[in-house]
Parts: structure tokens; C-alpha cells; sequence
RNA sequence: AGAGGAGUGGCAGAGUGGUCGAAUGCACCGGUCUUGAAAACCGGCGUACCGAGAGGUACCGGGGGUUCGAAUCCCUCCUCCUCUGCCA
């Protein structure tokens, strides 16, 4: 959630941020934000002011029944019933305007750093670098959800049959390579200093809220009503709310966390042929690192899981890219984030497999997660995360670029984890 | 899930309607003493909002209520403990 304080110290750079997303109206929000707080300020101010008669009255009325002296008490008493009306009145306004200048700042999304360009669609987002050779592959080759059937690792019918679209079992070798690459992926956290974290998968309403899911993507989440609780998207939202209401010590960071949970997501309005096979499915496996920073350091830090997230991708032997997000299609609390894509031969596509982001304090600012400088300034942290990685579709990728009409290689560092080296049919 | 008990500052723990933001101890910070340290002694020591400041206001698990006045009484939710039941 962005700070009033911050939107009028530096106005000019809020409108331009918002505007970058595609934002209308920036300035007349942003305006009457500014005028809410102010109000806030004044109802609040006349609120203290009644709160602090009323305290004096009773103070008094207090000493007087201690005399003894019934009679006077009694007659000042009579004089509260103004200031008890006129304190309700402005309570109650107090509180409609904080209501309503929260709803007004719930709506605005982070602001982009200077390096985000505008952007209309994904189409604008920019490229910055391609590795590694594309596949060379046979020419009989095919997508991954012909090749999970030929060599039966993932049953898509029986999920339809048990849950519904989107819920796939795993089977055999199927199961072995999720389970192996969900292991493979910890591994590498613990080696690079993440601490390994295994969260609850259902979250409270305040989690949501801390962390930007609710009220945005309300719609994408799976609700259990009866509890009020919430199937997490990913293991981001347990992951950073650890770090809600809390204030750390400047030692205390680095805060480095690995996690590996199952990902829920509705995706309601999502649609067209990129949804095939492993591509985007309900639930799905992903290994997700977090960092809590100081605000100096989160740009370090972001080029810091950036380049372990690149030598995940690379020690899988996938050819990949990079993307900066524009505007347009950065996430509503991301003030950057960099996507990284692998090549899936079979069915000659990109596959956003990661997503690193920062988002300064916006999150810090929801959470109240706050750390004390040396000087013993209370300052809001940055929040940071990064996919590491989405299990299916480094899957689906791996599958379609070791396709042989033999049957399917595996990458050298999964062997291990695997207990195979090859597919055969 | 049922019955009972409990939730107070970093921790421990007093406070059951009035000058209580809250005793006391520990921890922590500063100082005196000391060659140095410890001990002892003195002082400081919660958070948020408003205000240039003086100061004001709110906060005793969350929310609501009673009252001139609530940490204290009532309602409700959450969490923890004990017993009973159930169950990986």
C-alpha cells in the first residue's frame, strides 16, 4: 500500500508511476487521497479535542464522589451529555473517512521503478538477454501433453474424474520427476543460504491482505467460506506474512526463506491454446524464495536472487530468457519484476517458469514489517521474492527438449534425484 | 467437538470501576564508582496518530456494548492451557 506521505512529498512521481500502468484519472486520485488524509487529520484533531474534555469532566467527577461531594458530581455529570454526542458523531465520520481513503489506496498498485517502460500489453515488455542453443529436434516431435500420454507420467482424464480441468495426477515416473525437481530446487535454496520453510497451504483473511492478494485478486483464489480461509496462490503469502507486525533489528538481515508448497489458482478468464497440457493448470508444485531487505539494499538483493534463479535454469541445460515487465503487465504490488522463459521445443513456445520481484515497501507497509536503523529510525523494509522454480512447466520444457524418437533424456543434475537418466518408451 | 481456565510492556508478573500507559522484578541503554570488569547506586527505557513545540489522543488478544469514567463489567470472535471425546 502506498504512503499518503509519500504521494504528497512527491507528487509528480506517483502520477507518472500510475500513468506507466495504464492508470486514468491518476492526478484526481491521487488529489482526493491527499484531501481524505487531510480531513482525517482534522476529524481526528477535533476528536481529541472532545475526548480530551470529557476525560477532564470525568477526572473531575472522579475526585468530587471521593470528597464525597455527591451533589457537584452529580451536576457535572449532567454536562457530559454534549461532548458524548458531539464525540460519537465525530467517531463515527473519522471513521467513514478512514474507510474510505483505505479503499481508495487498496486500489492503487505499486508504483514502477524508473526502469519500467509503459507499455500497452505483455508484447511491450522487454527483452534483455536469450541463452543457451534452441533444440534441435526430430522431426516427429511433439508437445508435452502428447508426450506425458505416450509415456504415461500425467493423467489429465483421471484428474477430471477425481477433482476437475486443471488437477492432474502424476504417475510413476511422472510423480518421481516432480517429486525430484521439487527436491533438486530445495537443495539448491539450502546452498545458497535460503532457510528451508514448509508453510501452511491455507491462509486467514490478513494474510491475503498483507501481501496484495485480497481485495486485487479476490476472484483468483480459492475460498473455503466455512473457515473464511483462503488456498494460497503461492507460497509467497505464508512465506512473507512470518515477517507481518514484526520489527527486526538491522542484523538481523540478511532474511533469506525457501519454500516449497502446492500453488491454488482459479485462473477465471484465462483461455486460448497456451493452456494445453502443463501450462497452466489449478494446482501445480512450485519452489518459491523470499527475502525481507533493508530499503538501501533490495536492489542488491534483487540482482542477488535474479542470477540464482538464472543458475537454476541453466544447470537444467534449457535455453532461456529474460524479460523486464513493462507497466502494463507488472503485478499490482511489484515495483519490478524480471520473468524468466524457457524454450519449450515440442510446442516451440516460451514459458514464463520465474518471476523476481521487488516491491519495496509496499508489502513492508500492508505488514507492518519494520526494522530499526543504527540510528534507531524505525524504517519499512522491502519485501522481495522470486519463483525457483514452477515445477510443470520446467516439466513440460524438459519433456519436449530431450525428446529423441528413442524416448526422453534427463537433464545430468536431475539424475540423481531421479533414480533414471533416460525415458524409454 | 464438549466442559472449565487464561490472554497485561522485550520477558516475568501485579492491578477486578476513578488522577492507570499501567506497580514490581529481570533484560536493555546512559552515568557514578573501579586500573579494568562485576557488584552497588543514580537516571532512562512501549507503539501509533496530530502538533513547530508545549502537549493532546488512542492502544492491557481482536471487534462491539454498558458507564460521566473500563485493563477491570457484559456480548462476540481469535489464540493458548487442562480434562473428556474423536482422529492422521
Amino acid at each position: 500500500m502506498l504512503l499518503v506521505r509519500d504521494i504528497e512529498e512527491n507528487f509528480e512521481k506517483f502520477v507518472e508511476g500510475l500513468k506507466k500502468r495504464g492508470f486514468l484519472e491518476v492526478e484526481k486520485r491521487l488529489m482526493e487521497i491527499i484531501e481524505l488524509d487531510n480531513e482525517r487529520k482534522e476529524v481526528q484533531k477535533a476528536l481529541d479535542e472532545t475526548f480530551n474534555y470529557s476525560n477532564q469532566l470525568s477526572k473531575k467527577i472522579g475526585v468530587l464522589i471521593k470528597a464525597g461531594d455527591r451533589e457537584e458530581a452529580e451536576k457535572i455529570k449532567s454536562e457530559t451529555s454534549a461532548a458524548k454526542d458531539l464525540g460519537k458523531d465525530l467517531s463515527n465520520k473519522l471513521q467513514g473517512i478512514e474507510r474510505a481513503l483505505r479503499d481508495r489506496l487498496y486500489e492503487l498498485p505499486n508504483i514502477p521503478n524508473v526502469k519500467v517502460v509503459a507499455g500497452r500489453s505483455e508484447e511491450d515488455n522487454e527483452l534483455l538477454f536469450q541463452k543457451g542453443e534452441l533444440p534441435q529436434l526430430e522431426l516427429d516431435n511433439k508437445p508435452h501433453w502428447e508426450l506425458i500420454k505416450d509415456y504415461g507420467l500425467v493423467d489429465f482424464k483421471l484428474g477430471n474424474k477425481i477433482t476437475g480441468a486443471g488437477f492432474p495426477f502424476y504417475k510413476a515416473r511422472g510423480a518421481r520427476l516432480i517429486r525430484g525437481l521439487i527436491n533438486y530446487f530445495l537443495d539448491k535454496g539450502i546452498a545458497a543460504d535460503y532457510q528451508e520453510v514448509q508453510p501452511p497451504i491455507l491462509v486467514n483473511e490478513s494474510s491475503g491482505l498483507a501481501t496484495g492478494q485480497l481485495p486485487d485478486k479476490e476472484g483468483q483464489m480459492y475460498h473455503l467460506s466455512d473457515t473464511n480461509l483462503y488456498l494460497i496462490p503461492t507460497a509467497e503469502v505464508p512465506l512473507t506474512n512470518i515477517y507481518r507486525d514484526t520489527l527486526l533489528a538491522e542484523n538481523d538481515f540478511p532474511i533469506k526463506m525457501i519454500g516449497y508448497t502446492p500453488c491454488f489458482r482459479r485462473e477465471a478468464g484465462s483461455w486460448g491454446a497456451d493452456v494445453r497440457g502443463l501450462n497452466r493448470l489449478h494446482q501445480f508444485d512450485k519452489v518459491e524464495v523470499v527475502q525481507i531487505s533493508t530499503s538501501e539494499n533490495s536492489y542488491d538483493v534483487l540482482e542477488e536472487m535474479k542470477r540464482y534463479v538464472e543458475g537454476i535454469i541453466d544447470s537444467l541445460e534449457l535455453p532461456y530468457r529474460m524479460l523486464r515487465l513493462c507497466g502494463k503487465d507488472l503485478g499490482f504490488t511489484a515495483a519490478i519484476t524480471y520473468d524468466f522463459e524457457v524454450y519449450s521445443g515440442g510446442q516451440k513456445k516460451w514459458l514464463e517458469v520465474s518471476s523476481v520481484s521487488n516491491f519495496e515497501n509496499y508489502q513492508a507497509n500492508r505488514l507492518k514489517l519494520r526494522y530499526k536503523t543504527q540510528k534507531g529510525d524505525r524504517k519499512l523494509a522491502h519485501t522481495l521474492n522470486g519463483s525457483a522454480l514452477a515445477v510443470p512447466r520446467i516439466l513440460a520444457a524438459i519433456l519436449e527438449n530431450n525428446q529423441t524418437s528413442k524416448g526422453i533424456k534427463m537433464p545430468s543434475v536431475l539424475h540423481p534425484y531421479l533414480g533414471f537418466d533416460f525415458i524409454e518408451k
